[in-house]
DNA sequence: CGTGCTTTTGACCGGTCTCAACGCATGTGG
DNA sequence: CCACATGCGTTGAGACCGGTCAAAAGCACG
């Protein structure tokens, strides 16, 4: 199943017509090399895009060279319909492996969400989930140790790789240098290292050739006061939300 | 004119018949006292709010007690959307002064944007320009030093108030404690004494009884690698968004 | 097999934190 | 109207978490 579909499959149960809808945009699929901008900072798009393999990071320069960046885009992450809003992009996306992707026009995806109400609300919850992790990140960055902090970033990412099947037995992949989380986390790469080591040491966490395996899940969780609830993956939802309306 | 109104004025031209719809939502009023919960970390809610005046802070606390303010919420910011779509709340919201308060039911909302397609297209700007404002916070939080986190905090807050016509000439009434912007910038309340005073030492700001005067605008701006851009005002705007289309 | 990126480690530095104390304003109850 | 408590701003002294600088080793790839 298609990364994206799966995520949204997260939120809100979809109907088959749901799926056949989407798959324009899962099948017109581009191929970039790592590296690459996918959006500039400064720059004017019409176009929202759509991730279906690899990896990409949103950050922004400061005038001296630091560099933060604010999240990592996987698998079944869109991105773009901020600037599609609001004209100008305030933020850089770069791939940081290897991807495929796919763009899709402000105008088809009104099309799409106003022949598929369901979609629509699909969404809304993922655009919620997107600001709920933007929102923890701050808190993580303003309030937790460097050693809370790394603890809670690899959560939040296996939580998230979860969701579109890439996670195997609390093992994943995780193609990023510790320059790329040293930005992402606030910290310096010195600092990322020897954490990523204490955490090693401490039998948390196994690192093995970009592989990471989360040895003891409770102390992590605990350590990093992840949530899970904080991403909203509606799995194991009972209830109703009032916008399910929405997808009738 | 309203808060909220005068707000989205600045993100999309409103017709009267906008206006008119919106004021029912307007005049239903609630006062609040200061250090009131609107929205309670674990609970479910319906509604959204809206304030037309007073401030509060969106915030999460962390299990020793560490505080982590997400954002600040000024007149004519609206809340809630969120808890509507996830229906659990992640965080907290607290007014932290006396406020003034509506609330909208999604029922509400729902009718009112088809009804006034304008308005839902106003909404989303407004939702991408908080969206934009929190990356920038963790931009903060994550790379800059103390002194250019506090000047830039005062510099986005008089941009959001100067929106709602609460700025003049470069002064504004802040009503926060060090020890909220200490919360909200990821610092010790010491340490944001110290800043404040040294950023009226160097005479870019001046503080009086909770009146900030920004002294010296552009070397503030300077500092703070302040670009007004990333709050999306579209005052000045020329081209046309394809979002546009969605007011007609 | 050289070039460049990444990881790792050591030594030292410094921005920010913690702890502690004090002043000042405001409020409250006796 | 005083006694006291409470909250906020201010300042000093010292500690520490994480930063900077430097260097070497591992590794990937042309």
């Amino acid at each position: 199943m298609f990364p994206l579909v799966s995520k949204l499959k997260h939120f809100i149960a979809l109907a088959d017509s749901d799926v056949q809808a989407l798959s324009p945009f899962m099948t017109a699929r581009r191929s970039v090399p790592s590296n690459t901008d996918l959006l500039q900072e400064g720059q004017t798009y019409g176009v929202a895009f759509i991730i279906h393999d690899g990896w990409a990071v949103r950050y922004r320069l400061l005038p001296d060279g630091r560099r933060q960046i604010i999240n990592f885009l996987i698998a079944g992450d869109s991105f773009g319909l901020g600037s599609i809003i609001l004209n100008i992009a305030d933020h850089t996306v770069a791939t940081i492996t290897p991807a495929v992707v796919s763009t899709v026009t402000a105008e088809d995806l009104l099309t799409l969400i106003r022949a598929n109400p369901k979609l629509g609300a699909a969404f809304l919850w993922s655009a919620a989930q997107e600001e709920a992790i933007l929102r923890e990140h701050i808190v993580s960055v303003g309030r937790r140790t460097a050693y809370e902090r790394v603890a809670h970033l690899l959560l939040e990412l296996m939580t998230r790789l979860d969701m579109v099947g890439r996670v195997d037995d609390r093992q994943y992949e995780l193609p990023l240098s510790q320059s790329l989380l040293a930005d992402a986390l606030g910290l310096s790469v010195v600092h990322v290292n020897r954490t990523l080591r204490r955490l090693q040491n401490d039998r948390l966490i196994r690192i093995d050739s970009r592989q990471i395996h989360i040895a003891d899940l409770e102390q992590l969780k605990e350590i990093a006061d992840f949530k899970r609830s904080f991403l909203h993956v509606a799995k194991d939802r009972r209830g109703s939300s009032p916008l399910d309306r929405l997808g009738r």
